[in-house]
DNA sequence: GGCTGCAGTTGACAAGGATCAAGGCGGGCG
DNA sequence: CGCCCGCCTTGATCCTTGTCAACTGCAGCC
């Protein structure tokens, strides 16, 4: 039994938040941050980015930021807290079509049908950036860094979609996802090996395409392994190389 | 065997092109038609839209419009053929992420990586029009119809790539996948009940993420329900609206 | 003509993961 | 406090699909 950390308790939980900037820096992870860089802060389209976002919230967690069917009017920055959105089809079953983390956007890919095609729910407790669409594309027309970035976003989204297309294994598939996870936080300075996982077993699972027991015994096999250590919703990456290589296939480089 | 067909043989093969405009008025079936015709045929617009275009090929079977890694400069509209992009991972396996027809625009998941993602493989001989991204976006930023036109076909390429995500049987995943390509058909104006598959059954299979055996044996199957008519490559749906049922799961609507 | 190679079909078998089932743990609430 | 209800874990079994293999048909080519 000394394979186990039997008195190691993970630290206390981290609580990101996409949001040190007041009204007039916004956010600086946010995902228009560059844009508005970009823009500059002190031109005169910074005032009208203000206008057109409005900080929503806070959503707790199970309720909807979106539902399938609303007409699209805005897109939503995650501020703080997490997101997954997903499809519910007329059998009922749902499918998870992705996580969204602090500094992320939801809602782009309903600019095409102009309802949303999906449901956005909160898994945490969330606020937002709420930017209005008909405005910001306005903005675009006159200020090309925020249509650059806009097209840049949607091009992006594009690739990590056909990310999880292949088949792969469950073991791949997992390490894949801790790895994506563990890079989405690194990017806006959190902690790339220390985090929460605020989806439920049955969310990651559905979202990788996986029964949510498989998702637990290889979780349980990567305990085993020294991989990572996992405590509930608590994760600490103990070799990222080695779960890097496990899940390559699937990973971007 | 009086099941089989014996010497029904598939009329002549359709050789849809999606070209049926001149320098002036560029191809009505091509996914920038509508963009043209809210600039107005005749503004100053379109004379700048013809300077970004530039018809190129053909590209015989087996010939790359790009590669892996090429510096992006412009998007593809098919004009007549079919292609299809993939990722080849560095263990020299190959990933296809989709097929394109005539009216059809690739290369926009290199937006923002500035480099194309994937290869670009002509099935057929095949022609384009090529747009040149910088001149497209400046001209963008001019005329909201184009800016917003880029959004709408950005973000429908992202719906789709979400189709193909969930775990499907092999049996939803080919009825799926011959509906999609029926409707796509459909809406540029070629039969949607009896067309040719210019991939072969392994690029279909790679596609959906099966064995080659099992897309074989499941267009067998189809076959045997009299589903299909199935000839090599040339293909007819008899019960449109069953295989729409099988494959329902996938499909939108 | 015969050889070669590729695409497609079909069969036999094996394996990875889904499903079914049982039990533990923890939190909310009467 | 004790109950209940999710969420998670672990074990046993089954099934879909991948893999291996053999065979056919066809096209290109010496």
């Amino acid at each position: 039994m000394q394979a186990k950390h039997p008195a190691g308790r993970l630290p206390e939980p981290l609580n990101p938040i996409a949001d040190d900037g007041d009204e007039t820096h916004f956010c600086g992870t946010c995902a228009f941050s560059s844009a508005c860089i970009a823009a500059g802060y002190d031109k005169p389209e910074l005032a009208e980015l203000q206008c057109l976002v409005e900080h929503v919230g806070p959503f707790r967690a199970g309720e909807h930021i979106f539902r399938t069917g609303d007409p699209f009017r805005a897109i939503f920055a995650v501020r703080g807290g997490t997101v997954k959105t997903r499809m519910v089809d007329k059998e009922g079953r749902e499918q998870v079509l992705g996580f969204y983390l602090p500094g992320e956007v939801i809602g782009l890919n309903a600019i095409y049908p102009e309802h949303f095609p999906c449901d956005a729910v909160a898994l945490d407790t969330s606020f937002f950036c709420r930017f209005s669409f008909p405005a910001m594309s306005a903005l675009a027309s006159r200020v090309p860094a925020v249509q650059s970035h806009l097209f840049r976003m949607l091009s992006k989204e594009l690739g990590s979609a056909s990310l999880l297309a292949g088949d792969h294994s469950a073991d791949e598939r997992v390490a894949a996802f801790l790895m994506d996870l563990a890079g989405r936080y690194a990017v806006r300075g959190f902690s790339a090996t220390r985090f929460h996982l605020s989806m439920s077993r049955g969310d990651i699972a559905n979202y990788l395409r996986l029964a949510a027991e498989t998702v637990s015994r290889v979780l349980s096999r990567f305990r085993a392994q020294q991989l990572i250590r996992i405590e509930g919703r608590e994760l600490e990456l103990l070799e990222p190389a080695k779960l890097h290589q496990i899940g390559q296939a699937l990973l971007p480089d």
